[in-house]
DNA sequence: CGGACAGTTGATCCCGTTCAAGAAACGTGG
DNA sequence: CCACGTTTCTTGAACGGGATCAACTGTCCG
């Protein structure tokens, strides 16, 4: 089972954190055509309303979905990582009802959803794989929307910090997390200004729970942290999830 | 192909209204065990933290899906109507990371996930489907987080009675729709306060955008209620939008 | 050195909240 | 069929979190 630089291998391993695969199962995804693909940082991989029916194997780098209003007010849906499948959604539903944006410079392999479907159909493990996947996805969506809903607006801004840093984490990240986001896309992310934005992080600042400088983000307190974002991680789902919390607090 | 009365069919239904399936997939649908059971308005389904592996498909009334911040502050997630099958997420992730509630009195088939995991892994066709139903629900889940994030109250109270009005028609139901939630309820799902919701629901009253007596609500103009809400339908995937549509401004 | 972009600040306004109380509607039992 | 408790809806007054508009600062980079 080779696993070189520059395969799937981030894909296969954010799966087998959330399901059992076996050797032929994960051969199998490893076997998968794909085709090496960068985007610069501000590259649209997707716009909405597009025709598509390919998705996305972030490999390294962030990326963004988002949609707007009528009156092109944006709201970013969801941020991934290197190991997610993006867009699968998309291109199932061989309509874009989002666009999906590089957050950063990306390398992402392209794979047509044909061809992940014929490949759960003949590994019934990885078809729940990617079951799994999907409704963690919308677990975390669904956190959005409470965060949305009901949050003030510094514990969306925690909870947002929680989330990307742990993420992080568990893909193998360390101490001073990237917080690909400029304030701007911070605030389209958890519902407020950009004004707001600033001023509500000057306020973590000063009250010693973060540090961020140009998207490097240190968490000076991880307890506090939480609990500033009513933040539980439980909806994740991550393997481990004790264990990469307490490195956090380290 | 038997679809007598208190069968499956509301969800074969729905799902054919968004997939093809052979009739031999019909009836392997039909065929799945299950057993009826009622839920009295009010009662719940499921837990927030339960642990479970039975997914509902509802077949009369309406169920939500909901969780609440750490302080109590309830979100309502998602709103189901009769075929929807709900909860899929909970029982394949094995475990609620929300809470599942009867809004009125409701008849649902209790199905255990793994029946409809094998049926799914002997019937592609059918996985697709579930994928696809799977996947519209999410679409919905990112317009509501756009609701939730960037619109204003009247728009957000707008958009769902469109949302739901259309959902329903899609179904079946006729001119005067029903709003199962109280305004308690309403000001859970757009993220709103109740007394800001009764004085906006006042507002679109006086507007002449809409009439809600007691759950019963009459689109006055829908052509208006869409613009109020900045609503369009492509999120929620429906066969012949077009053709419901012109259904509602009559 | 100049232009673009990200972050910061100030002043003012308003949408929606909060708290509190009253009015309707509803259901239930006697 | 009325009495009464409960739930739902409605209203009022005061407050505040966050929005808005506009300008300014810093920084990176060619």
């Amino acid at each position: 089972m080779s696993m070189h630089f520059h395969s799937l291998a981030p894909v296969l391993n954010k799966l087998r954190t959330r399901s059992t695969l076996s050797n032929q199962d994960c051969e199998a995804i490893l076997a998968l055509p794909f085709r090496y693909t960068n985007f610069e940082k501000g590259n649209f991989l997707a716009h909405e309303g597009d025709r598509t029916d390919i998705c996305w194997a972030l490999l390294e780098g962030f990326i963004y979905r988002h949609k707007a209003t009528s009156l092109g007010e944006m709201q970013i849906l969801s941020l991934h990582l290197a190991g997610d499948l993006v867009d699968l959604q998309n291109s199932l539903l061989g309509l874009a009802h989002h666009s999906v944006q590089a957050l950063t410079s990306v390398t992402v392999a392209w794979i047509p959803s044909s061809q992940l479907m014929a490949l759960a159909e003949a590994h019934p493990p990885v078809a729940r794989a990617l079951w799994t996947d999907t409704f963690v996805n919308a677990s975390i969506s669904h956190e959005w929307l409470l965060n949305l809903g009901r949050r003030t607006a510094r514990q969306r801004i925690a909870h947002l910090f929680c989330e990307l840093a742990l993420r992080e984490r568990a893909i193998g990240e360390t101490s001073h997390y990237h917080v690909p986001l400029n304030q701007d896309q911070i605030a389209a992310t958890t519902g407020i200004t950009v004004v707001h934005v600033n001023r509500t992080l000057q306020g973590m600042r000063a009250d010693g729970l973060i540090r961020l400088v140009v998207n490097k983000l240190s968490i000076l307190d991880w307890a506090a942290l939480k609990r500033a974002g009513d933040f539980n991680s439980a909806y994740l789902h991550l393997k481990d999830s004790v264990a990469l919390e307490r490195q956090m607090a380290a």
